[in-house]
DNA sequence: GCTTCATGTTTACAGACGTAGTCGAATTGA
DNA sequence: TCAATTCGACTACGTCTGTAAACATGAAGC
């Protein structure tokens, strides 16, 4: 069978692991613990669960070093935030980037500085 | 007592149903359904509890119409909007808005149309 | 060898969510 | 007046999420 490999969903909690992840791997349960635990009032058995879900929607990898795991991201940072930010557009502004940008810029939510990044990057996009 | 509001959490399938009311309110959950069951392969009754647990929530309000309720929004279309954006750019963009925009840029996820669109919003801002 | 520590696995449980059926009261058509 | 329809309220129930404790097992110190 050819695998259907369907997404699924990371969840917020899931996605904080992933962040830590992300940033440094592979890494211990106790690893992602020392990261996350202190900042979201986790226990270390929470972690052991999260990383345990992930596991199962194949998120991570884990590989034995040992007694323990090393856990490793197996989709790219870049993938699961252009998801996200393509299904926010999708809902929120019908598929039309330009309207969520429309929106911040009257939502004021842009500053000065913001606004001279993406002209930048827009000069580049442009030639 | 202040009525601490805290403006709780939307769902998904709730979402759905309040586009149809900010599309045009008052509706009864029939003139709702009729939207939107088709589409979503949703009962009447999935409808009924998703206005419930709107009011519930405090994002629509109950006008009495002899027999039958008229629902309308609560909450504005572009508040509830603003912060659905603001939360994915606080999650996954650092809280920087035009990360989130040279992310799009690089995924190539903005078409000429939008590029175009984004820079006469951009000189607008920018005078 | 036995106690203790570390670590993944299993189980738990409340609350949110998706989806919908049932019930009781009011309405309306015959 | 009486049955059929309509409508909100209440109830249901499986899944997902957040959060974590209990358990089993292997390692490591003494």
């Amino acid at each position: 069978m050819a695998a259907t490999d369907k997404p699924e969903r990371i969840s917020e909690a899931e996605h904080a692991v992933m962040e830590v992840l992300w940033d440094k791997s592979p890494l211990t349960a106790a690893d992602v613990c020392d990261v996350v635990c202190e900042a979201r009032g986790w226990s270390l058995a929470t972690v052991k669960t999260l990383l345990s879900r992930l596991v199962a929607k194949q998120a991570i990898a884990t590989r034995p070093d040992g007694r323990r795991y090393l856990y490793t991201p197996l989709i790219a940072r870049a993938d699961y935030v252009g998801g996200e930010s393509r299904r926010l557009v999708e809902r929120l502004f019908a598929g039309r980037p330009a309207s969520l940008f429309a929106h911040l810029a009257e939502q004021e939510a842009l500053t000065d500085n913001d606004l001279a990044e993406i002209e930048a990057l827009l000069k580049e996009l442009r030639q």
